[in-house]
DNA sequence: GCAAATTCCTAAAGGCTTTAGGTTCGAGGA
DNA sequence: TCCTCGAACCTAAAGCCTTTAGGAATTTGC
């Protein structure tokens, strides 16, 4: 019998299809079997346990997510390039629904994924540069912007938004919003 | 033998408890019969599938976060009441973190967890009444909050602000400057 | 006290994950 | 060319989960 030409890298892209068009949580080893049209015993040959898989997912998710906000960020600065890299995200989100549910899986530090998060975080801070807040305030704003971000695509892909109003004009004001907080951002009290 | 009394609320207070000890992914029929000293047959008697029983959680947990919100905005207003709300919600995603998972199920408008959804958006229109925002404003408004709120709980809880930085601050500084976004709210362009 | 409704049970089918152990394919060395 | 060895694949089986069917026991209410 000829080989079905399994390879991790392989399974990865496929869990990845399969995830955006029947939800993450459908991405069972035993579809992925089903895809390849191999037995289910067979993918463990290429991946140790169920759990590798997704976070695999997870990793592949986070890449390409990264490389999309930094190529949305590449020549923009101040409101430009948070709108750029706030678009980029939610528009991943909205068409990779599945794989943006694997990409906020729970990542620790040892983990494959945990690079690329990496990558997030260092992207938030270059588009807080024109901002220029004090080095101590910036870990708070990427957490307010990673908030809205993250809240905005995952509401709006669950359907929380589904039934009123015009989404566009929502995030667009949202951004807004959030860009003139940054340019007023709030001074701590005095340190005690 | 005895009956063991299960009733579908007596279920659903178990499948809650359940859910914040180990995920809310793990509630399970087979984990609660279990719990119930009972086969796993019996509790279809009572409710119809797994899916019904974890509609049934994401309500309990919707009208048990409204409660709180509602209590936290008695007798206040303005920033006061954003803060008090903020911090019910933020709190009880930390308190209850399989019931706040539940609570971000997909819910559509004939569900038995629409109702209390519904109390969540008058709640965060209350607390806008003292900002003064237009009318069609509002519903944006609403959204930022809540992409917020839920970004920020949902990331914390899932451990993604767990490895820097005091989150306390972060929670602060955020709530400052969502206040200080909507008292400077972005002015809609000149309708076309 | 008895009939009906409710609660609980056994049994069984079907899906998913994982492990154990055996077979076949294909590439590189003798 | 042949043969060997590892990788890729298979069958089999155990364990857990959901759901349905049909039957027994208990409780409730007339």
């Amino acid at each position: 019998m000829a080989r079905a030409g399994v390879s991790v890298e392989g399974l990865v892209r496929a869990a990845a299809e399969l995830a955006d068009e029947v939800g993450f949580e459908q991405v069972t080893v035993s579809a992925l079997a089903r895809r390849f049209d191999v037995t289910v015993a067979s993918l463990y040959s290429h991946i140790k346990n169920a759990d590798e898989l997704r976070v695999r997912l997870a990793a592949l998710a986070l890449t390409e997510l990264a490389d999309r906000a930094s190529d949305a960020l590449a020549g923009r600065a101040g409101k430009d390039a948070l709108v750029a890299f706030a678009t980029a995200y939610r528009d991943y989100a909205k068409e990779h629904p599945g794989r943006y549910t694997a990409a906020r899986l729970r990542i620790d530090a040892s983990s494959p994924a945990a690079a690329p998060a990496l990558r997030h975080t260092a992207l938030m801070r270059a588009i807080l540069r024109e901002y220029k807040l004090p080095e101590t305030e910036q870990v708070h704003a990427v957490r307010l912007l990673g908030s809205a971000f993250h809240g905005f695509a995952s509401l709006e892909t669950s359907g929380a938004f589904a039934h009123s109003g015009d989404v566009d004009a929502s995030w667009a004001r949202a951004l807004d919003a959030l860009h003139a907080a940054l340019l007023n951002w709030p001074r701590p009290l005095t340190p005690q």
